[in-house]
DNA sequence: CTAGGGTTAG
């Protein structure tokens, strides 16, 4: 008989490391036809526990309920509420252990780290501090895995004071409060206290775990220090934790966010047992450098791995989308999200608010936005973003307005303000916008960064003053980025301040030597002020310095397959449609008053060749093929590398209200939405 | 028979 219950006994534990409830409910079938009742107390204690942990709650309290009152100890209830905390159900855990203490059981040694991770995951200080006072006062408080439980509630907490004193006063410390500690200087931003403790732990010459790894390559990662985090990873695999999945997993983010992506992938590819975390770990490595189609692929082959679909995962894939302006794979994520019941999910859900946004699908991030059974600031971002990436100003503004008035439930945060000076900026509320970047520090405590600055810049510059704009980045407090020196320049060649504009442009050369696009514009804006020899200049140093510019093209996606086209491309096996197409809309277009806009066009062409060269842009013959195949009443999405000429600006303009076609071009800049003879965006800018 | 510290995302 005794060796029957033990064999059941085993055999719940391994539906418990196997997670498998069907071995844990056919073993309870079992216990019920092979064993007396009432069983051991040991036994149902082994059964609370197997129901707690596989997270079947109903059944663990029923059998604790069937056990008498007498026999029900603190195993049992620490049982029951371990599973609860695993589970997450933290809510659940204190009042399982409030019940415990109704039911004359007090919590020992094992119960204490339990609820104190339920109150640090609640942000429950009131509790936790109640329970602190009850381990003091059952002499609890001693112990080293108590003492850790609480020390690490306290720093979680925010409570610094607290956890240093309770770090302090421990009477003993192991590898896990060590862990702790690294992992709460983490948290705490101070990633060389981090590294430092690991440091002085590795001098202590004990032993370590893989858990020491996964928190030292958090600070590695935080800390952005490569070069300390290839020192460990060499310590890794002599340590021989090289094969551990959780360790090589920190490693890949680690890599990912100090854009080694490389490294990340040769570690991901080394990795025999890839769990779903290595998977979600490369994915976003590639997505966080900027390598979109790759994390794209490699979501895919996840997915022909039989990787399932989690919450996780899906929000790192649909970013890559947002970043590549992939409207079509982010459109399989999302049913991918369905079918697997996660797009309800908050983060999935501002995932893909935000996905739609920055693929120019405005109405279905409004929708999707609309039906999130749960909203936080980052949806309200995801939101936000989408209307100021889109130039719906008055939107983004109203939105903004929504938020400071409390009534969301929200608190404007760093992001929002990039978001909101974007939309004034684009929208020449230069006033509004001025105000709301001081209102960052003086109302909200928030340093302004340099995507603030820039936004600033960009503002004042587009509205034409370019002086202020360049006196701004003078006087801020950090040293200026490509961005604002890009953004200034922009503004100087629109708006003719070609002086100006040089000194913008050679801050950039500097900065940036390889790039292409600023020469460019240095030269055309010269150009545009008849001022051909400094253009002159600019085209042959680009020479000197062996800049190529890239050749400018724009595709366009119908059904399963992209047609790419190049400026004057007439090599479309469609061709003969689509120079139809053009004489076509060519004479509709003047009829209906467009005259070519050449001012920015190459400079060294008599005015018919330039009307001609505008005219042959590549985005207006991947637009003629649109209309020759894309149904009516389907909007075209054009996608161009470069930026989208001043002339196929107010062209597509025209075509867009003589067709009754809604048009759509994402550039290398933003998104252009054509309408009615309008477009999104007031000005070509 | 019950426990602590860890890896992925918007």
């Amino acid at each position: 008989m005794s060796s029957t219950i033990n064999t059941m006994a085993t055999l719940l534990q391994s539906a418990i490391s196997s997670r498998s409830s069907i071995i844990g409910r056919a073993t309870h079938a079992a216990i019920i036809k092979n064993i007396d009742y009432p069983y051991p107390t040991f036994l149902s204690n082994h059964l609370v526990n197997m129901y707690s942990k596989l997270d079947l709650t109903q059944q663990a309290q029923l059998i604790l309920s069937h056990i008498p009152p007498l026999n029900r100890s603190v195993v049992t209830w620490t049982s029951l509420i371990s599973g609860s905390v695993q589970n997450g159900h933290f809510v659940s855990a204190i009042s399982h252990f409030s019940n415990m203490l109704k039911d004359n059981v007090l919590p020992n040694d094992f119960t204490f780290p339990c609820v104190f991770k339920a109150c640090n995951s609640l942000r429950c200080v009131v509790t936790g501090r109640q329970l602190h006072g009850l381990a003091v006062k059952l002499g609890l408080i001693r112990d080293v895995y108590v003492g850790c439980s609480a020390f690490d509630m306290y720093a979680k907490m925010g409570l610094r004071d607290e956890a240093n004193s309770m770090f302090e006063e421990m009477p003993e410390k192991n590898l896990a409060t060590w862990n702790a500690w690294i992992s709460n200087a983490v948290i705490e931003g101070k990633c060389g206290k981090a590294v430092g403790g690991f440091v002085e732990l590795m001098r202590m010459g004990g032993e370590l775990s893989q858990i020491t790894f996964c928190v030292v390559f958090n600070a590695c990662a935080d800390g952005l220090d490569l070069k300390l985090g290839r020192q460990v990873h060499g310590f890794v695999v002599r340590y021989g934790y090289g094969c551990n999945v959780s360790v090589a997993n920190g490693i890949i983010d680690f890599y990912g966010k100090c854009r080694d992506v490389n490294s990340a992938r040769l570690v991901f590819d080394e990795i025999c047992d890839r769990n779903d975390v290595s998977w979600c770990s490369m994915v976003a490595a590639y997505e966080q450098n900027d390598e979109g189609e790759k994390a794209c692929v490699l979501f895919l082959d996840a997915m022909r791995s039989s990787i399932e679909p989690k919450d996780f995962i899906i929000s790192s894939v649909l970013s890559a989308c947002a970043g590549i302006a992939g409207l079509e794979m982010g459109r399989l994520v999302h049913a991918l999200a369905v079918k697997a019941c996660v797009d309800g999910n908050v983060f999935v859900g501002s995932a893909l608010v935000d996905m739609y946004a920055k693929c120019g699908n405005i109405e279905d991030c409004e929708r999707m936005f609309d039906e999130m059974p749960e909203r936080n600031l980052i949806t309200w971002n995801a939101l936000l973003g989408g209307y100021a990436h889109l130039g719906q100003a008055d939107m983004a503004l109203s939105l903004f307005e929504e938020m400071k008035s409390g009534k969301l439930q929200v608190v404007p945060n760093y992001v929002t303000f990039v978001s909101v000076l974007a939309a004034c900026s684009r929208a020449g509320a230069v006033k509004v916008g001025m105000s709301i970047f001081d209102s960052m520090r003086s109302r909200y405590g928030i340093e302004p960064g340099h995507e603030h600055y820039a936004c600033v810049v960009d503002m004042l510059g587009r509205a034409g003053m370019v002086e202020r704009a360049y006196e701004f980045i003078k006087r801020m407090p950090s040293p200026p980025t490509v961005s604002m020196w890009g953004a200034l320049l922009g503004a100087c060649k629109v708006h003719g301040h070609n002086n100006l504009g040089k000194i913008a442009a050679d801050k950039l050369f500097q900065m940036d030597p390889q790039d292409s696009g600023n020469h460019v514009i240095l030269s055309n804006m010269f150009a545009a002020a008849g001022r051909w020899e400094e253009a002159n200049v600019v085209r042959m140093d680009m020479k000197d310095v062996g800049i190529k510019k890239g050749a400018g093209c724009s595709w366009i996606s119908v059904k399963n397959s992209v047609h790419t086209f190049q400026a004057k491309d007439t090599s479309h096996e469609r061709n003969s449609d689509i120079q139809a197409m053009l004489a076509k809309l060519k004479s509709q277009m003047k009829a209906a008053g467009y005259i070519a806009n050449t001012r920015l066009a190459l400079f060294d062409l008599e005015e018919e060749e330039r009307e001609s060269e505008v005219w042959h842009h590549s985005e207006k013959i991947a637009l003629a093929f649109g209309l020759c195949v894309i149904p009516p009443g389907v909007p075209i999405r054009i996608t161009k590398n470069l930026r989208i000429c001043l002339d196929c600006h107010s062209a597509i303009k025209f075509i867009s209200g003589i067709t009754g076609r809604e048009i759509i071009v994402r550039d290398n800049n933003r998104f252009h939405r054509f309408k009615d003879f309008d477009c999104s965006c007031k000005d070509y800018w």
